[in-house]
DNA sequence: GATTATTTTGCAACCGGTTGCAAATTGTGC
DNA sequence: GCACAATTTGCAACCGGTTGCAAAATAATC
């Protein structure tokens, strides 16, 4: 049962009387950078170790104005690419003594509310990590001077706001450079959400090399969402078509793995046989893509380094608020697996 | 660039001069059930308003001892189980007005440093959800008297600390069950690390329901990790057996879907027929058990239940801290698709 | 309208720390 | 030993709120 003795934790204070000293002399102590003597801070470091003294970080951050919680914002929770992206950034702050606060803002649309209560929280600087959030939002919290880098953002050539990602427009110009270089030449887009900046931006570049090619034909369009079951159901929905022959694409550039796994899905239901007559291209290249029953081939954006310069802009701007705004863009890469031709040789 | 304007948010302070009223005045109308009059609100909250005050948290906290933050603490951040974990808890915890803090301790493994880390930021209580960390995790919390729940917890017949959970010994047994009617005769266990107490359990229930049928065998293994490729590289490595015939048995209950998956990869390159020659049976009904195109035969344990419940036990100990240890647990049932022989009529 | 019970308000202390400043201590040079 | 500079220490105010208590204001009773 509850043995009712109350143990509050040990204050400074219990450590100043314990040690004969004044509170200044241990706050100092614990504080580093401080005047203290050798003589002073040993007589401190006893009492404390004595009394299992650990400062209060909340009450330190009323007077430093420092917290160390981040705030990590995000609307992607169903996603498995987003559990290396928490899992990294979690590490990646922890290593530098940060705390992540988690906002999970799957079903919020305003940033307002966000944006209040964790300035409430004090929070010294926010990380919206979203493929799929508006630019607005992460403005939100620049408008009320708080640091922010909105991760996987989109590349923008005035930006309000650091952003740390992709050139997306450069990936889809890679994306379809891969499909013709392979012999195919009738090729699809198939994007996420119209919203995402990201689609329309991986479409521009998409668009823009197919151009280059005028005997290759192309086709668009756009899954509910960066799932499963919508990329399956819109590769079924593409084969019943209207007309007479096959209104499939030869190969089709997902948004994301997610959405290709959908794809390769519906393409065994619909007898086609992957990579011949139908070319898969994902994007990502979540963990699940290389499992050999999957062998996805796709395009990775380096999402460690990524989150490790996300991590490091915050600390940067942690020691300079009013950074100047700045874009890092990282090149993706090709890796290769089976649900492409081999290159001809 | 900077406009040099340090917009130090607004404090009580400010609007009660705004208001011409004492700083309690103010305090006592942002705190419900304060003694405040209809006119005094109004002339406050006008000034509120105007001045856009909210109060900060972390300095109210110190006189309430109320945080409303909840450590969220974490090893499993490779299993996309827990990415719908993480979704569900980060929700679940906001619709109470809680906050997560998320700690990811996949390296760590003494408990003393999340501990202090936690009271130093005066967390409401703690959340320790994992399946493979042992209970002594969870008791470091308790002997500081911060309140914890232990989701995907061992059941203990005398537990010291609250768990939320399943009967893994009683999912064993359904999983044996399921299996022998379904006619399979040579029966295996592929559990997860073998330091995973949710394995042992639900080792001890498989092997207690198939000892009532003498006329089927079993065979027990762990693979290294619950992850594909562990699952993956344990099904070829018993493959290759060291006998006459085939070494494998007719089917394998794996500790975890992901297990599973790989296990269901292994043997499409081993030409092995699934359900009919090999059955697989997972666990967890994780989102991806569903894709048309895996179509997995599981366990499924009722995580959203598990994890409101959690967040329904925290906050009743946030009331009640010294709350006698109990242990809830929910019934699992079989989610059965393709990779099961069908029940003999 | 005076008296008493009730509600509302402000004062001041406090939560657990930090920090500018002046006093006290120690160190240096002669 | 003394005068002066450099360190170290403690005092007290402050960070942004909350809250017990007594005074002030309002409501209820006769």
């Amino acid at each position: 049962m509850s043995d009712g003795t109350k143990t509050m934790p040990t204050t400074l204070k219990d450590v100043a009387i314990r040690a004969g000293v004044s509170t200044s002399a241990v706050s100092r102590t614990f504080t580093d950078g401080a005047s203290v003597s050798v003589k002073m801070r040993r007589k401190v470091e006893k009492a404390a170790n004595e009394l299992g003294y650990r400062p209060n970080f909340l009450a330190r951050s009323l007077t430093t104005r420092r917290t160390k919680l981040i705030g990590l914002v995000s609307n992607n929770f169903h996603n498995p690419i987003f559990l290396e992206v928490f899992d990294l950034f979690t590490r990646s702050l922890q290593d530098r003594g940060l705390r992540p606060l988690l906002v999970n803002l799957s079903d919020e649309t305003d940033p307002e509310h966000s944006v209040q209560m964790l300035q409430q929280y004090s929070v010294d600087g926010v990380v919206v990590t979203s493929s799929t959030l508006p630019p607005a939002f992460s403005m939100a919290f620049r408008d009320k001077h708080i640091p922010v880098v909105n991760t996987f953002g989109r590349y923008s050539s005035t930006p309000e706001v650091h952003v740390v990602g992709i050139d997306n427009v450069q990936a889809g110009r890679m994306a379809a450079a891969t499909l013709v270089a392979r012999g195919y030449r009738k090729v699809a887009f198939l994007g996420g959400p119209q919203s995402a900046t990201s689609s329309q931006d991986r479409l521009k570049g998409f668009a823009e090399e197919i151009a280059k090619h005028p005997d290759v034909t192309m086709t668009t369009s756009f899954a509910t969402a960066y799932s499963f079951q919508a990329g399956r159901t819109e590769l079924l929905r593409l084969a019943q078509g209207n007309g007479a022959q096959t209104p499939l694409a030869e190969a089709y550039f997902c948004g994301d793995d997610v959405l290709s796994i959908g794809v390769l899905s519906a393409a065994k239901d619909l007898g086609l046989r992957v990579p011949e007559t139908l070319g898969v291209i994902g994007f990502n290249d979540m963990e699940m893509a290389g499992w050999e029953n999957i062998a996805l081939t796709t395009i990775r954006q380096p999402i460690k380094q990524i989150i490790t310069s996300s991590v490091e802009l915050m600390v940067a701007m942690l020691d300079e608020p009013d950074r100047y705004p700045e874009a890092r863009l990282f090149p993706c890469h090709l890796v290769e697996r089976e649900t492409l031709r081999p290159l001809p040789t």
